[in-house]
DNA sequence: TGAGTGATTGACT
DNA sequence: GTCAATCACTCAT
């Protein structure tokens, strides 16, 4: 990834990681997907889990950029973030929807017998698709078996309103590729 | 120490 | 289209 990526500003960290791959390299050998639909969440934004302060579930949101973090939502579902903002101020950008390119097989291991479409698209999914667990909050995403890589240029981006949530819910902080068949709404 | 809550998914109609 | 499952985390006792 080109030096000083995870430096932009969490609107447009969210808008260009729209297009980049996130490679896991296991054991099981290395699954790879096209990212094609991102959220960001602001230090002052009432939606975020930043918004009342740093605990222990969220420090990797106050981290420095470029991190991992992965928190577990409803009880039962992982969701992966990109941390942004300099070290204190708790952003990051929410990775909703993947297009699956290597490591299939492995991912639908993990997922059970779904659809190739099913794969990624929602962030629970694309977390157990990718074998993203609790182990890798705070973990650095520039370089290391989990990573973000740059890709090929994507199709027309979209912004528009974010996703069950009802706080704030109306900014359109939501990229998606227009038309994807893979992103998890419209 | 305990109740309320939720950045979702999968099953079902 | 609707709805229940299920539990870590937070905040209020």
């Amino acid at each position: 990834m080109r030096r000083g990526f995870f430096e932009l500003p969490t609107i447009e960290l969210a808008r260009e990681l729209i297009g980049c791959l996130l490679v896991h390299e296991t054991r099981a050998g290395r699954i790879c997907g096209r990212i094609v639909e991102t959220e960001a969440y602001l230090h002052d934004d009432p939606a975020s889990h930043s918004c009342r302060g740093r605990t222990q579930r969220n420090a990797a949101m106050f981290g420095p950029p470029g991190r991992a973090y992965v928190y577990l939502v409803y009880g039962m579902h992982l969701c992966f973030n990109v941390t942004s903002a300099p070290e204190g101020v708790g952003e990051a950008v929410l990775l909703r929807a993947l297009e699956p390119l290597e490591g299939q097989r492995e991912m639908r291991r993990r997922r059970g017998a779904v659809s190739e479409r099913d794969l990624c698209r929602g962030p629970g999914r694309l977390s157990e698709a990718l074998g993203i667990g609790r182990e890798h909050d705070g973990v650095g995403l520039a370089r290391g078996a989990l990573r973000i890589e740059p890709g090929p240029a994507s199709g027309r981006i979209v912004a528009g309103p974010r996703v069950g949530i009802r706080l704030a819910a109306a900014r359109a902080l939501r990229f998606r590729v227009a038309g994807s068949t893979w992103v998890s709404r419209g």
